[in-house]
RNA sequence: GGCGGGGUAGCUCAGGUGGUUAGAGCGACGGAUUCAUAACCCGUAGGUCACGAGUUCAACUCUCGUCCCCGCUACCA
C-alpha cells in the first residue's frame, strides 16, 4: 500500500440554510472526526476541513420571504452551525465558510483557469425573464401550477405537494416570484463542464481503479457512468454567489454545486492564511490523501463531478476514497428540515448538557454504514443506561472506588505482573482490531472492539473479587487494581478517538497527561501515582428524559398535521367567459391499461358519446384499471392533442385530491349521457 | 420502467474466493454475585438467512425469476 505523508480529511459543506440534525452528523461528521482522531493519535499530519455553503438559491429565497438579505441568513445559520459543531467537539482544523473573499477568489481564480485553457463550454439557452425585476428567474423563483398533481404553488424545481421534481418548462400559468408577472423566455448564455469528455477517464479511474470503495458509492458511480454523463452548467442567471470573472457576465454567478466544492481549497487556504502554514502541499502533492466525508446524495458530486473538475484543472491531486454513509431515519420517519422532523444538535446540546458523547456513541454505534438506518430516543437511552453507564462507565466506577478504599487513591504496586501481560495482549489485540476497522472506515466495528475493552475489565475485576481476596491477601490485590487501572489508562486513551469529552474527564480522573496511540496496550501507570476523586462518566437517562423528546417530535408531527389540512387559497377571479372556454364532458372510460415501463402512466380509452379517444392519465399509482373501466368521469375535451411516451393523448381527466395527495374520482352522481357537457 | 444499494435472531449488525451444529452486542428468560450507576459475571431460549426455482456431493454465500424498503432516472396536460 502506498505511504502518505499528509491527510486532507473534507466533511460536506453543510448548507446555511438550517442547523445540523443528528443525520448531518451520523452520516459526516462524526465518522469524519473519528478517523482524523485516529490519524492524530498516531500521528499522522492532517488537514481536517469544514465549512458552510452559503450560496444557492433556497438562501435566497428564505432570505426574501424573512425579508431580510441572503447574508444575514447565512450569518446566522453558519453562526449556530459553528458552535454547535464546536460544543460537540468535532475538532476541525479549520470550519470555514463560501461567502468569505477567499473563496469569492479560490473559486474565481478555479473558473478562470478552466475557461482561459478552454476547458469549459458556452450555450445560450432560452430561461424564463422576469422584465419588471430585470432578471433572469431560478427554477426555484418560478411557481405554477404542478401538471401532475394541480397544485397551484409548485416551484420550478420541484412541487411540494407530490414531490415529483420538475422543470420550470413545465409549470401550468407560472408566474415570477420576484413580481408576480407572468415571466418571458429571453435567450441566455452559460458555461458548461463538459462531463461527457471525462467519461472515458473516469470509467478507468473508479471502475477500474476504485474498486475498493464502498459498494454503495462504487454502484452509485458505475449506474451514472453507464447512463452517460452530459455537460454541466456551471454558471447561472443569480445575484448571491460568486460573480463570473468574465466581462458582460453581470447578474450572473457560479453555480452553487460548482463553487461549494471548491470551498474546500479555500478553506484550506483560509487555514494556511489563519496560521501561517502551507495549504498547497495538502491539494498539489501525491503522497497527501485526499478523502470526502459525504452522505450518499452527494456522491456524484464528489466522485464524478469534483474530481473532473480538479482534472479538467490539472493541478490538484483526486481523491483517494469518498466514504459516502446512507440516511439516518427518525422514530421511522425520513429527517425533514422543513417538516420539523429533526433532532437538531444545537437543541441536543441544551436538553442534554454534558452528554456530547452518548450522542456520538449512539450516532456511532447506529451509523448508516451500509444502509439506512433509524435513530429512536428509546435506543438512545437503551445505549446509554445498557452500553455506555453499564459497561464503560461502571467498570471504571468500580476500579476507582476499589483503589481508592483500598490504597487511598494510589497506583499499588503490581504483584502481579503474568496477569498484566495476557491483559495487556488482549488490549493488543483490539487495538489492532480497532485500527484495522478504522481504516477501512468501519466505525461502527471499531466502536465495538473498543467496549470490549470495558467488558473484558469487567469479567476481569469479576472473576477475580478483589473485595473477597482482600482481607486475606492485600498483596495479591495490590496486582488486581494496578491490572484494572491499566485496563482503565488504556481506555482513556482509546477514548480520546470516539469519546473526546469522557476521555478528558477519565484523564482528570486517573491525573493522567496526554498520551498517542504507541501508549495502547502497554501499562501506563506507575506505581503510587495518585488519583483523584471517582466521578460518574455515564448517568443515566430516566424515561422522562426520553419522553419530553419524544413529545416534541410528536408535536412537530401534529404542526405539520394541521399545516396540511388547511386548505388552499383560492385563485385569483376569473371573467366567466374564461371559464367558459373550458369544455368540459362526461366521458365513460371503456378501457384502461398500464403504460409499459412507467410508474404513474394510464392509457384509457373515453366514451364521449361522438367519439372515442385516447387518454393518457398519471394516476396508476391511485388506480387499477379495473377500478376504472366503466366508471363516467369528467373530461377536459379542448386541450389538444399531446404526445405522451409515444402514445397521443387528447384530453384531461379530472379527480378529486385529499389531503395526502391521493386522487379520487369525480363522476356524475346520477346516470350522465356520455359527451354530454358539464357546466 | 431502467439503474444502484439493501432485505440474516425482538432491535442494531457480522458473515473473503459456496463446505461440519449461521455469529456478536443490546433486549427477554434463568443462575451466580454484592466492589460498583439494581450495575457487573455465567448460562438458556430465539433464525424455513424476503420468497420461488435452478446449478452443485454441498448455497445465507453462485444463476434466474418474484416481492418489499431506500436512492438516482424517465414519465404525469
Amino acid at each position: 500500500m502506498k505511504e502518505y505523508k499528509r491527510y486532507t480529511i473534507t466533511t460536506a459543506l453543510p448548507y446555511a440554510n438550517g442547523p445540523i440534525h443528528i443525520g448531518h452528523l451520523a452520516g459526516v461528521y462524526i465518522p469524519a472526526d473519528i478517523y482524523v482522531r485516529y490519524l492524530r493519535k498516531m500521528g499522522r499530519d492532517v488537514l481536517f476541513i469544514g465549512g458552510s455553503d452559503e450560496h444557492g438559491v433556497p438562501i435566497t429565497i428564505k432570505a426574501r420571504q424573512q425579508n431580510i438579505s441572503p447574508q444575514d441568513i447565512v450569518d446566522k445559520y453558519h453562526g449556530i452551525i459553528k458552535k454547535s459543531f464546536e460544543d460537540l467537539g468535532i475538532s476541525f482544523d479549520v470550519y470555514s465558510r463560501t461567502s468569505l473573499p477567499i473563496h469569492h477568489e479560490t473559486a474565481s481564480a478555479f473558473f478562470t483557469k478552466l475557461h482561459n485553457e478552454d476547458k469549459l463550454t458556452q450555450m445560450e439557452s432560452e430561461q424564463y425573464y422576469d422584465e419588471d425585476a430585470k432578471q433572469f428567474l431560478a427554477d426555484r423563483y418560478i411557481t405554477g401550477t404542478c401538471p401532475h398533481c394541480g397544485y397551484e404553488k409548485a416551484y420550478g424545481d420541484q412541487c411540494e405537494k407530490c414531490g415529483t421534481s420538475l422543470s420550470a418548462n413545465d409549470l401550468i400559468e407560472p408566474r415570477s416570484a420576484l413580481s408576480g408577472n407572468i415571466p418571458v423566455k429571453k435567450a441566455t448564455s452559460h458555461w458548461f463542464l463538459p462531463l461527457d469528455q471525462y467519461e472515458t477517464w473516469l470509467k478507468e479511474w473508479i471502475i477500474e481503479g476504485h474498486k475498493e470503495w464502498k459498494t454503495n458509492v462504487y454502484g452509485q458511480c458505475k449506474s451514472w457512468l453507464d447512463q452517460g454523463l452530459h455537460p454541466r452548467a456551471v454558471t447561472r442567471d443569480l445575484d448571491w454567489g460568486v460573480n463570473v470573472p468574465l466581462p458582460d457576465s453581470d447578474g450572473k454567478v457560479l453555480y452553487v454545486w460548482f463553487d461549494a466544492p471548491i470551498g474546500y481549497i479555500s478553506a484550506s487556504r483560509d487555514w494556511a492564511q489563519q496560521t501561517g502554514k502551507s495549504w498547497e502541499e495538502y491539494w498539489k502533492s501525491d503522497d497527501s490523501r485526499l478523502i470526502h466525508f459525504i452522505g450518499k446524495d452527494n456522491i456524484v458530486f464528489h466522485c464524478i463531478i469534483f474530481p473532473s473538475m480538479l482534472k479538467a484543472e490539472g493541478s490538484y491531486i483526486l481523491p483517494e476514497n469518498v466514504p459516502a454513509n446512507e440516511f439516518l431515519n427518525l422514530e421511522g420517519d425520513k429527517i425533514s428540515t422543513s417538516r420539523n422532523w429533526a433532532v437538531w444538535l444545537h437543541e441536543y446540546l441544551e436538553d442534554f448538557p454534558g452528554k456530547q458523547d452518548v450522542l456520538r456513541y449512539v450516532l456511532t454505534a447506529n451509523a448508516p454504514e451500509t444502509k439506512d438506518n433509524d435513530f429512536t430516543w428509546k435506543d438512545f437511552q437503551a445505549r446509554n443506561n445498557n452500553e455506555l453507564a453499564a459497561i464503560f462507565g461502571n467498570f471504571v466506577n468500580r476500579t476507582m472506588v476499589l483503589t481508592h478504599k483500598y490504597f487511598e487513591g494510589k497506583v499499588p504496586v503490581n504483584t502481579l505482573p503474568a496477569e498484566l501481560d495476557d491483559i495487556l495482549k488482549e488490549i493488543g489485540l483490539l487495538n489492532e482490531k480497532i485500527s484495522h476497522s478504522i481504516e477501512h472506515f468501519r466505525f461502527r466495528e471499531a466502536l465495538a472492539f473498543f467496549m470490549d475493552i470495558a467488558r473484558l475489565g469487567n469479567k476481569y475485576l469479576t472473576e477475580k473479587e478483589p473485595w473477597k481476596v482482600f482481607p486475606n491477601d492485600p498483596e495479591a490485590v495490590k496486582g488486581i487494581l494496578n491490572n484494572a487501572l491499566q485496563i482503565t489508562a488504556n481506555l482513556a486513551v482509546l477514548s480520546e478517538i470516539f469519546l473526546p469529552e469522557t476521555a478528558r474527564k477519565l484523564k482528570a480522573m486517573l491525573n493522567m497527561g496526554n498520551t498517542d496511540w504507541s501508549n495502547a496496550g502497554k501499562s501506563i501507570l506507575v506505581e503510587n501515582h495518585p488519583l483523584n476523586q471517582p466521578q460518574i462518566l455515564f448517568e443515566k437517562v430516566e424515561d422522562t428524559d426520553v419522553q419530553k423528546q419524544v413529545e416534541k417530535l410528536e408535536q412537530s408531527k401534529k404542526d405539520n398535521l394541521a399545516s396540511a389540512a388547511s386548505f388552499e387559497p383560492l385563485k385569483p377571479d376569473v371573467a366567466f367567459d374564461d371559464f367558459a372556454k373550458v369544455d368540459l364532458r362526461v366521458g365513460k372510460i371503456l378501457e384502461a391499461e398500464k403504460v409499459a415501463k412507467t410508474k404513474k402512466l394510464m392509457k384509457l380509452s373515453v366514451d364521449l358519446g361522438f367519439e372515442v379517444r385516447t387518454i393518457v392519465s398519471g394516476v396508476s399509482e391511485y388506480f387499477t384499471p379495473e377500478q376504472l373501466i366503466g366508471k363516467k368521469v369528467v373530461v377536459v375535451a379542448n386541450l389538444g392533442k399531446r404526445d405522451i411516451k409515444g402514445i397521443e393523448s387528447n384530453g384531461m381527466i379530472l379527480y378529486a385530491e385529499n389531503a395526502d395527495g391521493t386522487l379520487l374520482l369525480v363522476s356524475p352522481v346520477d346516470e350522465a349521457m356520455s359527451g354530454g357537457l358539464v357546466k
